[in-house]
RNA sequence: GGGCAAGUGGCGGAAUGGUAUACGCUGUAGUCUCAAAAACUACUGGUCCAAAAGGCCGUGUGGGUUCGACUCCCUCCUUGCCCACCA
């Protein structure tokens, strides 16, 4: 009679072993421990349904937590979710259903999906952001900054979408479009709440070696938006006026060649220079730049613009200059202001343009660097010589620069400037779904924080929060009105929530303790357990979540809230699943492909197995169903293997193959190389079905039980079957498979019995060669041998060696004459 | 326009300057079966050859360095991602 308990079935244990581990707590945490180690990836956003892109993030990152626990840390690998946000709104507006109940909804939903997964997270640490006890902390947050003048409020153009009725930051705006909706954003002015992220702008600046091992891509990513550039404020006085332009510029050295001057078109000095001839142009022209949105501005790259009528000095020959307007001129850039020469490709252009007359270069070639001639291209760029620059000719770039601030400096026309990429973060949003801004209007104290007694300012559950240009907030008049904590006068609230991006800034330090009732975050947790030793996530956040979250570390740390100044240790990027379209999943494509059907047709373990090894962890490509029957065949074969174990003894070979396994598999785990981890077990398997086969041998239990180990963070459910059935008798408690001790290999198992050289003629592989190890030590006797092969020697004859290349234990080469 | 990454079989992908194509998928043939599926076994880059042995060609293109290059250097082409008038 067959056994039915024989043949791998993924539904019959997979459920079961899930719940067992919850009730053993297995992958509690217990953070009085010393080796901590921290697994994080990035929280979900709840959408509704997890898709394959979650499972690719969260299995690598199981895979790893999974993996390090073995290895005998205390892994914190918790989760949970960044529930406030856009797209409840919007849902709910369009299915006529509250933001809350479509978020809590799916949240449960999603846990129920992730639990299918079998991940190892730890449990009661949860974090939903849309809830109170968290976002009261954002509130908090919020006024810490607003006490030592990090939080502001301020009158700017904004990108604007019209659809969602809301401000959006600049990462947000994709190609002039609203990252979420695809309208077109326009430039509308409003005011509102900014964070200055630009005053902790050097600090966030990634040093040429860093402490902590991010990618270089992220790094570097970070400094270019950040974009330091450090010059001097010129000051250009406006001929017949007491007034003076104030011009930023990085090449103080080209100043003699000086020719006219920029206004940006939102520059506030316009009006007041305007000659009355120019003024009706100017304005239109002002006018006209309103109007466009940034779609415009980057499609149409010539250079408009309009003269003043103005004249500016040069303070340095008092040369007259024509000032213009132009809206290559950025507003947000520097003073907003620049002046225009030769040397500068768009200022060419704009002369060109304008029938400006463009005096010629000052900048000369003809100068060595690093032993050639620098191009006139190079030259422009920072490294040439003066000429026609009065007492500066003949200097090089980089002397002259510093000798003519000095100059300018000791005039009191000049000082030393700094300007970045990076703007202030704007954080105000005009909808409902966010953490409320704690903040109460009055009419006689101004802006008043709410007293932190009373926090959370709850977010009201009743609000009309259909767009209708205001926020969502202000229709709930009963909640609006309120007292002023200081006068006692009544005064409103402020109706703005806050970006996501806040929420999602510090929820790693509220995984400590959720629940916390005094605090954003356990301090003393935070010092035991902080920072995060590995955090998962998308490339897309190298310039908004995660730069956002050094900032509010680099606050933490100047609060003396934590001890440290980079909240990761490790960042890895992983890639991203395309549907089996090749294009990205999104539900408007109806490619988005469900991971529920894939686990009941193939079981959560070979989804799993397939998700790791069907392409790098940082690469991109279409999901393929089909083929994760090669993960479960394997898996099966895993299974099936059992059924040869016994207490053979294993032979050199074998301890060579399982110590290369066990090094192989740990290596690529540590390297986040998942596939090429997987691949090294099939490989493993492979042998070991061949030898229980062929030579009519056994598997020894040993080896069974350490693949099952090495198997265990890529397939935790059959692997725990299987070692519960066979590997732990008679059970006296609960042994997990993986609770169990990751293997190290021994070294001196690595050797091979017998080395093989491959040999070669004239760089062509002809043969190779077997022989014990020691012997390939001796190279007479290893070219001798290669000599004896026909097919070496037949190449050899008739001709001459003129040298012999060997590597020792590798590769013989013989170098003919001809 | 700038920056970054990458181009390897029919496909996903492996390869510290040292036997290119590991591992998996697909395909072909076979075993088993009344049959099919599954499983198992063998083969599976191209080309020359009846076949085997063997030879030659093969990692986007063209060059270079080297005894030896997917790997290092230069040219060009293509694709992807990110940024984009930054004075």
């Amino acid at each position: 009679m067959k056994n039915k308990n024989t043949k791998y079935i993924p539904r019959e244990i997979e459920k079961k072993w899930q719940e067992i581990w919850e009730r053993h707590n297995l992958y509690g945490s217990d953070l009085s421990k010393s080796n901590k180690y921290y697994v994080l990836a990035e929280f979900p956003y709840p959408s509704g349904d997890l898709h394959m892109g979650h499972w690719f993030t969260f299995c690598g990152a199981d895979i790893y937590a999974r993996f390090k626990r073995m290895q005998g840390y205390t892994v914190f690998f918790p989760n949970g979710f960044d529930a406030f946000g856009l797209p409840a709104e919007n849902a709910a507006i369009k299915r006529n259903i509250h933001p809350r109940d479509w978020t809590m909804s799916n949240i449960k939903r999603m846990k129920e999906q992730f639990a299918t997964m079998g991940g190892s997270f730890t449990y009661d640490h949860e974090v939903i952001t849309c809830l109170s006890e968290y976002y009261k902390w954002n509130q908090w947050i919020f006024i810490e900054m607003f006490k030592k003048g990090l939080a502001y409020r301020a009158k700017t153009m904004s990108n604007w979408c019209p659809v969602d009725q809301t401000v959006l930051a600049n990462e947000h705006v994709v190609d002039g479009l609203c990252w979420r909706c695809g309208a077109e954003v326009v430039q509308k002015e409003v005011e509102q709440w900014f964070l200055r992220i630009t005053a902790y702008a050097d600090r966030l600046k990634w040093p040429e070696n860093p402490s902590v091992d991010w990618p270089e891509s992220v790094r570097r990513g970070q400094n270019d938006w950040i974009g330091k550039s450090e010059g001097a404020e010129v000051e250009f006085g406006v001929e017949n006026s007491e007034l003076s332009i104030k011009v930023f510029t990085t090449r103080l050295d080209t100043l003699y060649g000086a020719t006219f001057l920029v206004l940006a078109p939102e520059h506030p000095l316009i009006a007041k220079i305007v000659s009355e001839k120019q003024k009706k142009t100017v304005e239109a022209y002002q006018r006209e730049t309103e109007k466009k949105t940034e779609l415009m501005r980057k499609e149409t790259r010539v250079k408009t613009g309009v003269f003043t009528g103005a004249y500016a000095v040069n303070p340095i020959n008092k040369e007259k200059l024509p000032v213009w307007v132009s809206d290559y001129a950025l507003i947000t850039y520097g003073t907003g202001a620049l002046f225009g020469d030769a040397h500068d490709e768009r200022d060419s252009e704009f002369a060109k343009r304008y029938g400006i007359a463009l005096k010629p270069t000052v900048i000369t070639g003809n100068r060595e660097k690093d032993g050639r001639i620098l191009s006139l291209k190079e030259c422009f760029t920072g490294y040439g010589t003066l000429v026609d620059s009065g007492e500066f000719s003949g200097l090089a770039s980089m002397t002259a620069k510093k000798k003519i601030l000095e100059k300018l400096v000791k005039n009191g026309k000049a000082k030393p400037y700094v300007t970045y990429h990076l703007h202030d973060w704007s954080v105000s949003r005009q909808r409902y779904w966010g953490t409320p801004v704690p903040m109460i209007h009055c009419r006689n104290c101004g802006i008043v924080p709410v007293p932190e007694k009373d926090l959370p300012l709850e977010l009201p559950y009743e609000v009309d929060y259909a767009p209708k240009g205001k926020p969502p907030l202000a229709s709930n008049i009963e909640w609006m009105r309120t007292k002023c904590p200081k006068c006692d006068e009544t005064a409103k609230r402020d109706a703005e929530t806050m970006d996501t991006f806040v929420d999602s800034s510090w929820y790693f330090l509220r995984y400590l303790d959720p629940k916390l009732k005094d605090a954003a975050f356990d301090k003393k947790r935070s010092a035991k357990i902080m920072p995060v030793d590995i955090y998962f996530g998308g490339a897309e956040h190298t310039l908004g979540h995660t730069l956002y979250s050094r900032f509010f570390t680099k606050f933490f740390y100047d609060l003396g809230m934590v001890d440290f100044e980079e909240y990761a240790k490790r960042r890895v990027n992983h890639g991203i699943v395309l549907g089996p379209d090749g294009e990205k999943m999104s539900k408007s494509k109806g490619n988005v492909v469900n991971p529920d059907a894939e686990v009941a047709k193939y079981g959560a373990d070979a989804v799993r197995v397939f998700v790791a090894f069907f392409m790098p962890y940082d690469g991109t490509g279409p999901w393929i169903s089909d083929r994760i029957w090669g993960a479960y065949r394997f898996l099966e074969r895993v299974w099936k293997l059992k059924e040869k174990a016994d207490d053979h003894k294993m032979d050199r070979q074998d301890l060579l193959m399982m110590h290369k396994t066990i090094k192989k598999v740990g290596g690529d785990i540590a390297g986040i190389k998942f596939n090429t981890a997987v691949a090294a077990l099939m490989e493993w398997l492979n042998y070991l079905s061949r030898k229980a086969k062929n030579k009519k041998q056994k598997v020894s239990w040993e080896e069974y039980r350490v693949l099952l180990i090495l198997l265990a963070p890529f397939a935790p459910h059959m692997t725990e079957e299987l070692w519960q059935r066979f590997l732990v008798k008679p059970p006296p408690s609960f042994l997990s498979v993986h609770c169990q001790k990751w293997p190290k290999y021994d070294p001196k198992f690595l050797e091979e019995e017998e080395a093989t050289i491959v040999v070669q003629v004239n760089g062509r592989v002809r043969d190779s060669v077997k022989m014990q190890n020691a012997k390939c030590k001796m190279q007479n006797y290893v070219e001798e041998k290669a000599r004896e092969s026909e097919r070496v020697s037949k190449h050899l004859e008739g001709r001459s060696v003129k040298k012999v290349i060997y590597i020792e234990g590798k590769i013989i080469n013989f170098v003919t004459e001809d």
